[in-house]
DNA sequence: TGAGGTTACGCCTATCGTAATAATG
DNA sequence: CATTATTACGATAGGCGTAACCTCA
């Protein structure tokens, strides 16, 4: 699990869509597909209610994307030395 | 940056010592020289006094620890859904 | 049947291990 | 000269894009 993974799901746990995710992300749709599979499969758990389309979080996704967002926080809050590191 | 590097610099800043920051880290010394010189080189940052030898942090080390560890402590106590994960 | 998601496939980069090389104490 | 770190090099895995394919409203 990286910081590629969690930026990913963050972006598709907000637009419930794909494209728009993958566009946000400046990627294709499939690597976004693969990663939320990937993610699912690491994790245990699934995080997405599907039918065809994404139609919103699983209560698990709800409490991932929480902690997604406290990493984020973190990570963007921290002082950096000298040069901000890009996540 | 990801989860890698971050493991990576924990473990060397801890032990100062490759060799032991290798073994505890499952892997070589080799990746993990190299991981410190691409981390440097991306924070723009020297993070280690070195003569042969790793001395100890430099200062911007030290704050980066920190970080670390914040990080880290963040992704470890959040609650997981179901199983936990490995960062 | 069209919009949205997934799978297949090949390419390319990043990371690894082995092993040789430097450096200093 | 022994210990530790770095560099060279080849192998492999993982992530990406293109494009074909599936699926439900």
């Amino acid at each position: 699990m990286d910081f590629r993974l969690l930026r990913y799901f963050v972006a598709v746990a907000e637009e419930l869509h794909l494209a728009r995710a993958a566009e946000r992300l400046g990627i294709e749709q499939s690597p976004v597909s693969r990663a939320m599979r990937d993610l699912e499969s690491q994790l245990g758990v699934q995080l997405f209610d599907r039918s065809t389309r994404l139609t919103r979080l699983t209560w698990a996704g709800q409490v991932f994307l929480g902690e997604c967002r406290r990493v984020q926080a973190t990570v963007e809050q921290a002082p950096r030395p000298r040069r901000r590191v890009s996540v």
